[in-house]
DNA sequence: GCCAACGTTGGC
DNA sequence: GCCAACGTTGGC
């Protein structure tokens, strides 16, 4: 049971949409990070939990939380042209990417901000706060969870 | 919109 | 295998 960090301009997919998505599931796309890729393909499993961060937009932080619903398994939009996730190197034989389906879990009545998190001295390890850090999908230790939880 | 930080690409 | 050039991310 591990837990983790989901990122997502919500302009894009935000934690609203999760909520009005058919049974509040969604498959998790167009992540194309190799590092990123591994976390969900080699180590996410269902049951695990994980924030919801909202990135790129007017109040950027965790709004909420999910859960994984599925294992790790090929992401299709990297083999559709048409999308705009394509990788034209992406085999279906071969996959290169991967995508795990999660489930709303919880809405935070308000945003813990970027800038709460990275001044509390107790959040340091996580990796959302480190500068220029641009992983779509990071680790949460259960100290951490635990932490920002306490914070909401 | 700016720009720092980072990842990827490709020439050599 | 090096590394410059380029594209992208994402906070501000």
């Amino acid at each position: 049971m591990a837990y983790w960090l989901f990122k997502s301009e919500p302009s894009c997919f935000s934690i609203d949409d999760l909520q009005n998505s058919p049974k509040k599931i969604t498959h998790w796309d167009g992540v194309r990070n190799y590092q990123a890729r591994n976390f969900m393909r080699d180590q996410m499993q269902v049951g695990d939990e994980g924030f919801f961060y909202h990135s790129n937009c007017s109040e950027v932080g965790i709004i909420g939380t999910v859960s994984i619903v599925s294992k790790p398994y090929p992401d299709h939009t990297a083999f559709d042209p048409k999308d705009e996730h394509f990788d034209p190197k992406s085999d279906p034989d071969n996959p290169r990417w991967f995508m795990v389906d999660v489930t709303f879990k919880a809405l935070f009545p308000r945003v813990i901000t970027l800038r709460e998190l990275k001044e509390n001295p107790e959040l340091a390890s996580m990796l959302v706060v480190r500068k220029g850090n641009r992983l779509s999908i990071t680790p949460i230790q259960q100290d951490e969870w635990d932490i920002v939880h306490s914070m909401v």
